[in-house]
DNA sequence: CCGATTTACTAAAACGGTTTAGGCGATCGT
DNA sequence: ACGATCGCCTAAACCGTTTTAGTAAATCGG
């Protein structure tokens, strides 16, 4: 009825758990005919050791948890975080680890922390000072922080957001753009700011539009859905005030505008450019193509994962340099032909 | 420098352990202002209990293991385990659980099974009698299966996949296509088979081929990922042989196909029908949309993860019916317009 | 042939919680 | 005034491993 314990296998072969322990842990310390006669008994009788008492008693779970301040149904519809896990898994594989999703319960993301058994964390989107990781360091996880500020308690991945959104806002305005609008994400969990790296584009497609002279951005709040980015193109101003030129914070927000700006007699890019961020790989086969920021997401995962692992090991790590983004111009974007340029023009 | 356990608190509170794990779980067995106290000192500390010790004490980790029979970074450039997730995840955050991914660790699932602390299992993909299955029910963890078999010792979850591929085969052969292709995926971990449902797909197709006495479809070996599906189009015979149509196992696979056949010059739909299977969301905007096999993977998720909740409470529970497919027709599907039915038009 | 190693194994102490079975005053009913 | 009940708290057992410290027998060098 009950699960076999070391104990039933030790008594079944007349050793002691120790022996039945080394049998698994330290063969080398065991006579050849008790090992085999060990090994043998545990097979017959289907003994798996208990991975709770294994992690009590070994200080180790061989886990690592990935931090996760949204829902699972919402942050799994945007590709980004399936890029990172094929990053994070490269990684754990090849150190036995498994990795568990921890998105808050019952809106605590700290409540869930403290459920998890885990041996490391990274945590994504994560302002250093949220509360949340105040807990991992009382309780000392090692934890690396992905898509969040520079911290002196944890080392940090980043890319370079700022850069990325600058060459953006500076493609479409190189375009003729002068009507522009940014799709801002909501504030987040901490309810108060947007997470660090939403902050850091909003202010790169504001130093480029600023810089260029150009009139000042149309914001309208989406989150990072397709739904939210079609939403968003519904409530952009209509006739005169159009604009024609977006910068969405995310892939999706921005296939969502330009589906909405389709179904509404829109052509793309020909009466409207959009460009997203991230660069997941659907954004190549959409219709059109989405000009759009390139970030090394899978990279990152591996980057993160690598330095959780050293962390984990105990060796000090250095945040690296922010990871390189680039601008990848496809077909949603193209030069702007709206009223004003044509007179120009003229 | 160590941690802070149950008995620190106590300590520093004067009371017992009972006491402060009483405060924590049973907070009505202690009188007001002890309860207070504890609460206070604990908060003082920075206690929180050790997972891996609550685990082993209380036999529940509070975590769900996703059985995945392949590599993480070949699993997740499919949309469909995102998709899973998600439905997977509502669940799972109305019960307060976290979600453990078990990938193959050194290639071998059974290895990973053990060294994962979970309360219940959800298997994707494996055959009723894989050995893994075999660890788990010795252990005795509660385990739902998806996109399996039939099986006697466990709630199984599946859908129509057979249906949904007579549909999708029979669209195209009512399209005039008689030149007809099938993807098949490559054999499973079993080395032996493949999973199921793609014996139950493939399946689908060859009947419905051969119920409409079209001639015997072309098969070429592909993966799941659109870098297979593409090569896959490689592989196709060229010319006068050359499929009108092909039979996808996945969206990924289908994108491939559209995306290799319009770098090589042919038209989508026009020159070649592609159908996909599973309606993964990116499916509605592709160039041209794609015609696909829609499965609720959502909804399977969120199925199965009720099935588990419920045999983890030790209610016994039954397989429900497959989930309904049905034939999404968009854009990358169209009549046949090969010289062989030109002329017989004529 | 005798003390020093080495080999092969074990008893018991962690690991850090939860839970069972009571203990001990204070209050209750009568 | 006295036994029963209740409210509050605790000692000790338990969950299932790993690991430390050590023992008895076998092997060794000289």
């Amino acid at each position: 009825m009950s699960r076999v314990t070391i104990a039933d296998v030790a008594s079944a072969a007349g050793v002691s758990k120790t022996a039945v322990s080394f049998a698994f842990n330290n063969p080398e310390r065991l006579g050849h005919a008790t090992l085999e006669r060990v090994l043998g008994v545990a097979q017959d009788l289907g003994y798996t050791p208990h991975p709770a008492a294994r992690a009590l008693s070994m200080r180790r779970s061989g886990t690592i948890g990935i931090l996760i301040p949204q829902r699972l149904s919402t942050v799994f519809a945007n590709p980004f975080l399936s890029e990172l896990i094929q990053g994070l898994g490269e990684l754990c594989e090849e150190h036995d680890l498994t990795l568990l999703l921890v998105p808050p319960l019952n809106g605590s993301l700290e409540g869930a922390i403290r459920q998890a058994s885990v041996d490391g964390f990274i945590s994504l989107g994560l302002s250093p000072d949220d509360s949340a990781l105040g807990v991992l360091d009382r309780i000392g996880i090692p934890t690396v922080l992905v898509d969040s500020e520079d911290s002196p308690s944890h080392p940090t991945v980043n890319v370079d957001d700022g850069g990325g959104a600058r060459a953006a806002a500076a493609h479409l305005i190189g375009l003729g753009h002068r009507q522009l609008a940014i799709l801002v994400l909501p504030p987040a969990r901490s309810q108060v700011h947007s997470t660090p790296t939403a902050e850091r584009r909003l202010a790169g497609y504001r130093a480029a539009i600023a810089e260029a002279g150009v009139p000042a951005p149309h914001s309208v709040i989406a989150g990072i859905s397709v739904a939210a980015g079609a939403s968003a193109f519904a409530s952009l101003p209509k006739g005169k005030r159009r604009p024609t030129g977006v910068l969405a914070m995310s892939d999706m927000a921005a296939i969502g505008v330009v589906t909405a700006a389709q179904a509404s007699g829109l052509r793309v890019p020909d009466d409207l450019s959009v460009v997203g961020f991230d660069d997941v790989p659907a954004s190549a086969w959409t219709n059109p193509p989405l000009t759009t920021v390139r970030q090394p997401i899978v990279e990152k995962g591996r980057l993160a994962a690598r330095l959780l692992i050293q962390r984990m090991k105990g060796k000090p790590v250095a945040s690296p340099a922010p990871l390189k983004t680039s601008l990848v111009i496809r077909g949603s974007t193209a030069p702007a032909t709206n009223l004003d340029l044509r007179i120009k023009r003229r």
